[in-house]
DNA sequence: AGCTTCGCCTGCTTGC
DNA sequence: TGCAAGCAGGCGAAGC
């Protein structure tokens, strides 16, 4: 599922093949994959990238003058950029629910098995505030952080999956940041705060690492130019319930919490 | 306001 | 082998 990392390397791909592209024409098979206030995709013809970026985990499009594309992925959608004159990607029909057809013979594929992705279209202007979510793992300073924990008494894995508070941070990344910060993700957000430096440090280490592996490809996931990601091979709880802990060799442990499967180690993680 | 639960979706896995 | 139920989860809405 497309987390930080994921988008991060998404966009750095379409960020290279987009600018300069202007839109010729645009599909979108259900109305339901707007975002309530979004225009419609149509909006977009005639005019040109300029950029694309990454905000938490939404991948973002600029448009010249003055348009903006936000795609949410969700769990498992996937951007895809071809030549027309190419095959299609093999198989995958079926599930193209948006399609951006730009110039010099290029598109931009939105395929989502399980639609539950989102695009959000609009004017600059009007985008800014529209985006509930907090800022990025990447720019926060330790005092922000421990502010956020401060009294709150859900579950420290909760308050990472809350978008609001960090931006950019799923359940494959707060389990693996919980890991290495050697913190119980059962543990209440106030309580934990005074490990806040080792969680965010163990944060921005694990989402380093993950970008620099092109993110972690479980089952959808692709890059734009279909290739897979590697940073599953260096989960060290995620996905691992039942199997030895790669530190302590105890054996990880899978529960739910916060309504999501949730992998730890009970030795290593207090 | 803070916290939890539910519904949206489909494909894969599990159990009978 | 085939079918049904269970499970996965980001996010927004609804409920407590």
């Amino acid at each position: 599922m497309p987390e930080l990392p994921e988008v991060e390397t998404i966009v750095r791909a379409l960020a290279k093949q987009l600018p300069g592209r202007r839109v010729l024409r645009t599909s979108l098979t259900h109305r339901t994959l707007y975002r309530r206030g979004s225009l419609a995709m149509r909006w977009l013809v005639q005019k040109t990238v300029e950029d694309v970026n990454r905000v938490g985990k939404n991948a973002v499009i600029w448009f010249d003058p003055v348009g903006v594309m936000v795609v949410n992925l969700g769990m498992t959608g996937r951007l895809v950029t071809r030549r027309r004159s190419d095959r299609m990607p093999p198989g995958s029909r079926k599930h193209l629910h948006g399609r951006l057809y730009l110039d010099g013979g290029f598109e931009l594929l939105y395929y989502d098995p399980r639609r539950f992705g989102h695009f959000y279209i609009a004017k600059r202007c009007d985008f800014a505030n529209d985006l509930n979510i907090g800022p990025d793992p990447f720019v926060v300073g330790l005092s922000y952080l421990q502010e956020a924990l401060e009294g709150r008494t859900t579950s420290i894995k909760a308050l990472l999956l809350d978008q609001r508070v960090l931006s950019g941070i799923g359940n494959i990344y707060a389990d693996e940041t919980l890991f290495h910060a050697g913190v119980d993700p059962r543990t209440p957000a106030g309580i934990a705060g005074k490990h806040a430096a080792k969680i965010l440090s163990s944060a921005q280490s694990v989402l380093t690492s993950a970008i620099e592996h092109g993110g972690s490809t479980l089952r959808d996931y692709r890059r734009p130019d279909g290739s897979r990601g590697n940073f599953q091979f260096l989960h060290a709880v995620y996905g691992r319930g039942g199997e030895m802990c790669l530190r302590c060799k105890a054996r990880v442990r899978k529960i739910v919490l916060a309504g999501r499967g949730t992998h730890f180690c009970p030795r290593c993680q207090k």
